[in-house]
DNA sequence: CTGAAAGCGCTTACAG
DNA sequence: CTGAAAGCGCTTACAG
């Protein structure tokens, strides 16, 4: 919109040789305030404010000279002098406390962070990232936040004991999470699937595929992922008047490794295993790799689903049937939150509706009777990411 | 270090039925001031500011009595006054230009931002992270980077055609580019690569290993990654006496599909050739992917060897030989030289030695003899991500 | 509809 | 070593 008065970079001037440029050589620049374009339009400079501001009201004549001077000068609001004045920053923060490598690895996270960049770019929102994986990181994540640095903080990965999220409400920072915030409900807005419906749906796809002995791989207990899947999948079976054996039940940390290891103690303790209903798509990954090594058969001796379809699920081999959790959905509804928090509005939740993905991995019976095709690999380039 | 007052978040209150909280009901609760400090402490408030900042010197008796008062009253400094005083926004921008899918797909970008957010971290500076893919993106990141918004902005995916970066530079942004950049070496710092010698000691490992027909699939042509390893791969070829062959040379975007069709294009035109040098990683997964298709073994029937070794490299089939670039070190100097540009110190580019990693890839002859087991699966699992 | 003025909370020469 | 004061550039009641 506004222009930036352009000056000429010195595109074309010798390298310098010496690194330090001398002050003064650069005429000095400074930028337009409100009271140059004041002058400029002839008003006072609260004229000018209101325009930029669009509160109260404006002759035409005066918005139409102050819009015309704020061109001619190429006026751009001070940000920290506004701030000062209005109290907001004009920034949220996206906080990250999972350990790194999750970062990574989950397309979940990355798929989140676009989403939310987007959604508060819209509104004319900064985003600023934070990383806080080691105690000193969330120390340090602590003192920022709750130093008005940002005007809310969204935290995507909190894990029920987190006392992060309570030294930030106790600071009386807005906080957004991702999934219901265990312990927090109360005070801090959450956004999230409907993990004990979508659980559910995919549990009973594959009692209706005719599995019968359907383990599951759980997420961490101390997350509403964790915990709501479970019981999405305790309650398909109980439904079915199929039994709950908890030799059944193994939990994972939301890693492709982690995946791969309850999968193998799974195996383990119940080789009867005939479906299994896996809390991410990444865990799935791995259980998926540990299924072949072991010489199963994907779906024919196991059927496998999956949860969040992020875009790793359709990739794998076979493609892994699961349960589309909208993340750009979620991510607009963080957003929209948090700018109702900012705003002064009380705490709510908001759940969004899955929905089951049927593919190769969890086939109905009469699909799922071809056979896999040569011998499995050793080294499964699945791992890869 | 300072302590945040604690106020009791009501955790047990009832949950609101009305989603409006009476305002006054609240406690106003102000932050404390540099002058509520000074009162306690019994100085004048400047003298607050002083041990807050330590330049100038100040009796150990007022600096133990400030100290304490800050203490007492959990004060911390208003970051937008202190930015409206100094004129620096303690901010830097991470700016993504390129197509939001290469984010997410090529490792090297998590890789740098998570470098960068530790390094500018550890020097107390914030990361704002921004997104300009589509046109109107970039429209709104220009104006907000040149608004005084941040200190400087840090650059991971230039392209030496775009506007944005000379608009930056005009508007007096401080920049720092990952990569050099081209046209702008005057006036952009930039870190990057030894790109040619990488890309150099690759093709002189695949001339090694007895390859004659030594092709490359580039970068874009209007990045130095592009141009360098462009340029390595053709020093090599000439050092070694070697016949510089225009068909073997195939030109990709960098991403996975482009590193596919330039290596379907390749086979098309130079059925024999025996050896590729890739100029990333992501393109030589999908290289190898259609290497497998077409039935031509790896190293056996062509040898590849990719650029990164980001950590995609390591666990590809077969496990790819890679140049190595230390993007740990890229971001730790990136961030070294925007806060140098930041102090005003004139641009300087860095270079960073890479280091030549042999895998399965590009075995040496003895070694590479050995034969694939199995067929070539159809769908190749490497595509996931 | 518009001006004059106070105030947001710091930093930083400038005198002591 | 320390105070008093100006200044950073806005917003926003408060009077007109």
């Amino acid at each position: 919109m506004t222009t930036i008065p352009g000056v000429a970079p010195g595109a074309g001037a010798p390298v310098p040789t010496r690194r330090i440029t001398p002050p003064d050589q650069v005429v000095p620049r400074k930028r337009p305030t409100i009271r140059d374009v004041a002058r400029e339009a002839g008003v006072s400079y609260a004229t000018v404010s209101r325009v930029l501001n669009g509160r109260d009201w404006v002759s035409p004549d005066a918005a139409q000279a102050v819009r015309a001077a704020i061109a001619r000068t190429g006026y751009t609001a001070n940000p920290h002098a506004r701030s000062l004045a209005t109290g907001r920053s004009g920034s949220i923060a996206f906080l990250l406390t999972e350990p790194q490598h999750l970062l990574f690895e989950d397309p979940n996270f990355s798929i989140l962070l676009r989403g939310v960049a987007e959604a508060l770019a819209q509104r004319e929102l900064t985003l600023v990232l934070m990383i806080a994986g080691t105690p000193d990181e969330r120390r340090r994540a602590l003192t920022y936040l709750s130093g008005g640095h940002v005007d809310g903080v969204l935290v995507v990965s909190s894990h029920s004991g987190d006392p992060l999220l309570e030294q930030l409400v106790s600071a009386d920072v807005p906080v957004v999470a991702c999934g219901r915030a265990l312990g927090h409900e109360q005070v801090i807005s959450s956004v999230a699937a409907d993990d004990c419906a979508g659980a559910r749906s995919a549990v009973a796809h594959l009692i209706a595929a005719g599995r019968r002995r359907i383990a599951t791989i759980t997420g961490p207990l101390d997350t509403s992922g964790g915990v709501d899947r479970l019981d999405g999948y305790r309650d398909a079976l109980r439904a079915a008047d199929l039994p709950l054996d908890d030799l059944l039940i193994t939990h994972g940390d939301w890693s492709r490794d982690g995946g791969a290891a309850a999968m193998r103690a799974l195996l383990d303790v119940a080789p009867d295993v005939d479906g299994v209903f896996v809390a991410s798509d990444l865990m799935a990954a791995g259980a998926l790799a540990v299924l072949r090594d072991a010489g199963r058969e994907v779906p024919g001796d196991v059927a496998v689903v999956g949860f969040d379809d992020s875009g790793l699920a359709a990739t794998l081999d076979p493609p892994l049937a699961t349960v589309r959790q909208p993340l750009e959905r979620i991510s607009d509804e963080m957003v929209r939150l948090i700018s109702e928090r900012v705003a002064g509005r009380a705490p709510v939740s908001v759940t969004i509706p899955t929905q089951l993905v049927v593919r190769a991995s969890a086939d109905l019976p009469a699909i799922s009777a071809r056979r896999r095709t040569g011998p499995p690999e050793p080294d499964h380039p699945n791992r890869a990411t």
